[in-house]
DNA sequence: TTTTAATCTACTAGTCCGATAGGATAATAG
DNA sequence: CTATTATCCTATCGGACTAGTAGATTAAAA
């Protein structure tokens, strides 16, 4: 299941695309528009600057505004810092690799070979999305 | 991420799949070989049996054992029984659809819509792999 | 009637999620 | 220089869930 921290954190980037100009937009505007906890926003949104989405300007105009272009954001990097791995376990992760404890073989584990099946298929959709194809 | 349940109740019927004759396993048994708590199996095994995969025989020479061809055991019914929904997000699951507190408009959400793909995808795959298919 | 193995209930430690509180910091306006 | 504005950052917390454990009960076979 999906954090709601990725699901704000993608409403959140969808909401900066969908701005007509550049300007800053507010925690606050974004959390009440969208309907979310204004505090917890404020760290998901804190995140996605520190991953270099977003830029912040603090004081009067200030708020929060995209970076780069929203077709030359990845869904597939926005899912990784938010929610982290994509592939369902462990051992089918490329960027979070770890074996699994209790696993022999993995070439001979059913769950390894479903689960590195979906993973290729979900990582392909996500990387195949741009924040401008989730948005519009 | 995928549920330690899952995965050893994934495990566990393909030990049982790959037996050759059909006669019932112990839970002890199984546990050894995955590397499983067996109480925690024990439970896993339960649910299994209560879902109609498993059949189970007490008192000497008894265990658990499959009631289905593997061929006829679809890995999409398995993972709703033993981890549910298989999408992501619940207002974009069939089985356990539930409304977002958030969301007003589902049409016009981002993160609907690119889970939706995510989703239709993977339950794609689930429904074309048995639990023969994984086991062999 | 003894042994074997599943059944079922209850409990627990640990972890994580979502949310909240409060003060520090930086930028702007006057 | 000061008041205001809004981000930054740390710390905390209840509740839910996960994985595992304990122990007593029931059913079947020898």
């Amino acid at each position: 299941m999906l954090s709601k921290k990725t699901k704000y954190g993608i409403k959140a980037l969808t909401f900066l695309a969908r701005q007509e100009n550049k300007m800053p937009v507010q925690i606050a505007e974004i959390a009440k528009s969208e309907h979310i906890s204004i505090k917890f926003l404020e760290s998901i949104l804190l995140l996605l600057r520190h991953s270099g989405f977003l830029g912040a300007k603090k004081g009067k105009g200030g708020g929060y505004y995209l970076i780069k272009d929203p077709k030359d954001i990845n869904m597939a990097h926005v899912y990784r810092i938010l929610e982290g791995p994509i592939a369902l376990l462990p051992c089918v992760s490329h960027n979070f690799y770890e074996k699994c404890d209790d696993c022999v073989d993995e070439a001979s584990c059913s769950v390894h070979k479903l689960m590195t099946e979906v993973r290729d298929n979900t990582l392909m959709i996500l990387e195949n999305n741009t924040l401008a194809d989730v948005s519009f």
